[in-house]
Parts: structure tokens; C-alpha cells; sequence
DNA sequence: TCATTTGTGTAATATTATTACGTAACATAT
DNA sequence: ATATGTTACGTAATAATATTACACAAATGA
């Protein structure tokens, strides 16, 4: 976790570290649950805190879950483009990053003349270990 | 449109409708607000007529805006990837496809042993129209 | 120091989505 | 035609997610 050197609030911190512990994406109440016991008690301390680890970039929202993730390369804060396997089984995003889809991104954007600000890219699907726990548990029946 | 020959049921069609006729992405609630003239009263009945317009390809979800339009292709129904360019000033939202893109994920996904269902690409930023209105009203200060 | 920006805490409220329940319409196979 | 399964409907209640408004405090910088 390179993410020690950044000068963050406590709340901040709070979430931060949070995020990059757990091994799934988790809603913004989901952290505000486990952070009660820190002090946290609004859902505003939470999403303030979210907004501003978004714009460092070393965190991610999951649109389709609305759900956030630590970002899996804390060292790399490239805002531009990221994208995300989720399993709709147990719940894990795959974090991944394509320079090609990138470019073919902005070549579209530049060709319509569109001004990109932020692109996320979501897969919606069954993760290899999911697939293969659903395997045997119909083998098994 | 090439819907006309779907057989919806009647709160199908009124929200397809709907959605065919505005010019921008809609929420399950404006949905609501403007069909209460035709008899619908509870938001389930339109996130249940989306769900299914959705499973028939014909209307997306823009997950990044929890917004619903229809589809710009109704003729080809494959929900497998789809992109949307979002304007977040004017809020319109444009589609596009790329098989490029399409297969670089499949390729990503069958590397990583993940069994893709959807995708969603979704591009934040500023439309060609809206930039030029920036442009003109800065140019005017 | 003063002004500015950034962050904090609290309360209230807005927006989006789902669960639970019972009924009705429709297809289709006997 | 009628029993059966499936799909859709309507209503109410509630859950889950996110924002607005307001007042105050800490850090930043001229």
C-alpha cells in the first residue's frame, strides 16, 4: 500500500485504509457502519471523505454498484481510464487498465468532437473461482 | 423506431415510448412523474417495465447517472457492449458501439477466466455543442 | 493578523430501488 | 373448457443511496 505518504484528514485516512483492507468493494454506508465505532456518525463525513480519495485517485466508484473499491495501483493515480470485472457472485471487482481501449476511446471522443473528463468501463460476469465453486456444487448434487 | 412491432404490455410500451420520445436520459422517477397522466402510480410498475425493456435490449441503463434510454439501435439487440458518451452539462447522452473494444474485453476477460454477461462504457465529459456554448458565453464576458 | 480555503459535525431531506403481498391476464397442454 | 404455470399488475411499506443547508474549526498563505 503506497498510499502511507499522502497527507490526509482523518476521516480520510479512515476510509482510505478501510477500503484498502477489505477485499471487496463496500457502500459508502457499509463504511460508515464500520467506521461508527472511530467516531463517524453521517453518511455527509463519509461521502466527503470518498469524494475527495476519488479526486486523489486512489480510490474508485463502482457506478453499477454504487460501491467503492481502493484502486489496485495506489502508485499509478491515473484518473483516465480504469475498468472493472465485478462478480455479480461473490461480489470482488477485478481491477484492470487497456492503453488500446484508452486510445480507442479518445480517438472516438476526438473524433465527435466530445471533451472526456473521466471513463469507467464495468463487466458484469462470474469470477474463474466462482464459476468453478458453481461447477462442483452442480456435480455434487 | 423499429419497436412498434414488439409485443409489450401496456406499461412497457408507455415507458418505451417515453424514453423514445425524450431527447435525454430519464430517471425511473421523472419516468413516474410523466406517466402518472396515463394511470401509473407506484415506482414499481416502471422499474418493473424497464427491467424488462432492458432484458430486451431496447432501453439501457446509464449506471454512472441511475438514468434510463432507449436504445439508439433498435434493430440490433445485443446488449453485449454498450457505450454511451455523457454530457455532464446538458446531460444528453450519446451511444456508440466498437467491436475493437469489444473484443480486447472478451480477449481480457476469457485470459482471466471470467464469464462476461454485460458491459457498460461510460464516458463523462462535455458534448461538441455544449463546449462551443462555453466558448462563446467566456468569449461574451 | 487577516482572509481564504478546506475540512468538520449535525440535522433534515431528497432520490433511487426493493420487498412483501395478493390478484389478474395469458399461454398452452390436456 | 379447464387446469396449470407463467407473466404481469397494483398497492403499500420500507430500504438504500445521496444531497442540501447551516454553523463552526483548522490549516494555508499573503
Amino acid at each position: 500500500m503506497a498510499t502511507a505518504e499522502l497527507k490526509l484528514t482523518k476521516n480520510q485516512r479512515l476510509v482510505l485504509d478501510l477500503l484498502c483492507s477489505s477485499d471487496a468493494p463496500m457502500s459508502a454506508y457499509s463504511i460508515l457502519d464500520q467506521l461508527r465505532s472511530e467516531g463517524l456518525r453521517a453518511p455527509l463525513q463519509v461521502y466527503r471523505a470518498l469524494d475527495k480519495l476519488i479526486g486523489l485517485g486512489v480510490v474508485h466508484r463502482l457506478e453499477s454498484m454504487n460501491a467503492f473499491v481502493a484502486c489496485a495501483h495506489p502508485s499509478c493515480h491515473s484518473v483516465e481510464m480504469v475498468g472493472f470485472a465485478i462478480c455479480e457472485t461473490c461480489g470482488k471487482a477485478l481491477e484492470f487498465a487497456d492503453n488500446d481501449i484508452a486510445e480507442i476511446l479518445s480517438g472516438w471522443a476526438s473524433a465527435n468532437g466530445f471533451a472526456a473528463k473521466s471513463t469507467s468501463i464495468e463487466i458484469k460476469g462470474t469470477c474463474a473461482s466462482c464459476q468453478q465453486a458453481a461447477e462442483s456444487a452442480s456435480g455434487a448434487e
